[in-house]
DNA sequence: CGTTCGATGCACT
DNA sequence: GTGCATCGAACGT
């Protein structure tokens, strides 16, 4: 079932807890790619130095305004697209940037996509539990591009859905990657998943 | 283990 | 011109 705009329209903290074990999938040119969603963070508001709404309106952060169940897609460092859901009403610049996945559908499609990256050509093959590991790398793989940049979470080729998931254990740890902002325990994670990006063992 | 750094595009001041 | 919500290789302990 893919989640409706309701589920978006909600303090962000508990939309980013909720979109733990939830289903991110895209259907486009190749074939279809999904994955588990394993690591979001929450960014909230003007107040918050590190959301990208904090100087205020401008034309790049406008999803942040707009409707909640949107997706809003950026480049980040010249180099990663970066995909987040926008919550809260209309309004209220607020966002969940969705960070890892466990690969579920379209693995073959994933590798081919990760191999072509420019930055990483002729480099070995990520093992399964890479594919998606990081903001970055799941918008490749699943090939997520500035063009879902406002398109909604609601329907196809871009979705969120509810496959009945159970999530094991909930983990709240300060946001990574920022020099501003760190304070808040924003980042949510599934405790101990080999997809979660940061320092660990591969 | 840890830290540093290059590749790369574009919004913003 | 500056500074990123990154990635991963290359180095130093």
């Amino acid at each position: 079932m893919i989640l409706p705009s309701d589920f978006y329209a909600r303090p962000t903290l508990e939309v980013a807890r909720d979109l733990l074990g939830k289903i991110l999938r895209h259907r486009g040119r190749g074939g279809a790619a999904a994955g588990r969603i394993v690591e979001v963070e929450a960014y909230i508001g003007e107040d918050d130095p590190a959301c990208h709404a904090a100087p205020g309106l401008t034309p790049r952060n406008a999803p942040l305004y707009g409707p909640p169940g949107v997706a809003y897609v950026y480049l980040n460092y010249g180099l990663h697209y970066l995909v987040n859901a926008v919550t809260e009403e209309k309004g209220s610049p607020a966002a969940v940037l969705i960070r890892a996945l466990e690969p579920v559908d379209g693995l073959d499609l994933m590798r081919r996509r990760r191999a072509r990256a420019k930055w990483r050509r002729g480099k070995p093959i990520p093992s399964d539990h890479e594919l998606c590991r990081g903001p970055g790398n799941l918008t490749t793989a699943l090939g997520i591009t500035l063009a879902h940049n406002e398109l909604p979470l609601t329907k196809p080729p871009l979705v969120i859905e509810d496959a009945g998931s159970a999530v094991e254990k909930i983990e709240w740890t300060p946001r990574i990657g920022i020099r501003v902002g760190t304070e808040q325990p924003w980042r949510c994670t599934i405790a101990g998943h080999l997809s979660v990006s940061g320092s660990r063992a591969r």
